[in-house]
DNA sequence: TATATTCTTGACTGTTCGGTCATGAATAGG
DNA sequence: CCTATTCATGACCGAACAGTCAAGAATATA
């Protein structure tokens, strides 16, 4: 690498400024705030970055990225296919309104809701991730229906459509009108009658 | 009244804002474009309604005042409390994009999502809402139950949880992750699973 | 008709917006 | 050491932002 070393690290600016996306939102996240969260200055953000849009997408993908991750790890880590769901289910709540002041809820949620009418771009990007986090469910439902962890009357397909939907509920109204508390008892309730 | 008359519909003027909120959310959404809107000048705005947040939350009123009148008129009109109940869902998803070039979804939702965190009177306004919507349809609920349409093994301020959360999942990924006719299906699968 | 009152209009305000750019600093390769 | 290249910085840009205001138009009442 040519010429002067950069003297920030590229990965933690992009992570506060995916925070202060997630918490704000696209439009009431100005530049002065990323700024603020990043400590870099206008130009820094610009040359590293590129402008608003583009740092808000490669902000969305890391969150997107790591949200995944994290899922596989924990259908992964599960005992059980059963167990892996729920605590997929469960552990988005936690992430909800994790280390932060304000319930910030889902960063693919709030983006789904603010952008995805008006974005093309973002659509896509959500749509993947959408159909990858799908397929991935699926396959658990599956394999939890042939160990008998979930009754076969209704297809894999159709049980993470509702899950996920629920899912979308649950990180909307995380935004205001649930608290953690319900927000796990309810999300226990909707498997129990589910499954 | 003393003076000049007023030269506009101020219902009018008020539900075209509505729906320019409805559309494109609070920050998105600009003076000018309120003004394109209403056919209105910035300065009759201001007289009319005060400033934009002002203007945004007689707009809420609006629509929430709307929805819930929507909402108990299908409760009274529908021969059973249960088809009551499906009338409130599938009406909803109807209504989350109807007249309108793009996925506009629930209002109450957007503004969930985009202003509650950070606006303390936009909680107090949807606060109040939710609370009584869940009543009513909690009652209706406890109805079906009475009928024997509905199992007794939930009590109905658990099943009208889940109904809400369902129905603000829907809501949610009608901004662009699904049809309308995917949502009439979820919707009838997720009521067939609880009730 | 005269006057008080309200409404309409467009020009105007200061601020903030996202974005650019010239300058100087720092480093790697020759 | 020299030079090409990259980075950091703050001044700067035009546009858009929400909001104000004075002046004129339109009406009700007296």
């Amino acid at each position: 690498m040519v010429g002067r070393p950069r003297e920030f690290d590229t990965e933690k600016a992009l992570d506060a400024a995916m925070r202060a996306f997630w918490a704000n939102g696209y439009e009431a996240t100005s530049l002065v705030d990323l700024m603020e969260a990043t400590g870099l200055h206008k130009g820094s953000l610009y040359q590293a970055f590129g402008d608003k849009h583009s740092l808000f997408l490669q902000s969305l993908k890391r969150y997107l990225d790591d949200m995944r991750q994290q899922k596989t790890a924990l259908l992964k880590a599960a005992p059980t296919p059963l167990e892996g769901i729920s605590a997929v289910a469960h552990g988005m709540i936690e992430f909800a309104n994790d280390d932060c002041d304000c319930p910030a809820g889902c960063m693919a949620i709030n983006t789904l809701v603010e952008l995805a009418p008006h974005d093309s771009k973002v659509r896509e990007v959500l749509g993947a991730h959408i159909s990858a986090m799908r397929s991935s469910l699926e396959e658990t439902v599956a394999a939890a229906q042939k160990q008998g962890q979930i009754a076969k009357t209704r297809s894999p397909e159709l049980i993470t459509a509702i899950m996920m939907t629920f899912m979308a509920g649950i990180g909307t109204q995380m935004k205001g009108a649930l608290s953690k508390a319900e927000a796990h008892d309810l999300m226990d309730a909707q498997m129990q009658a589910l499954m």
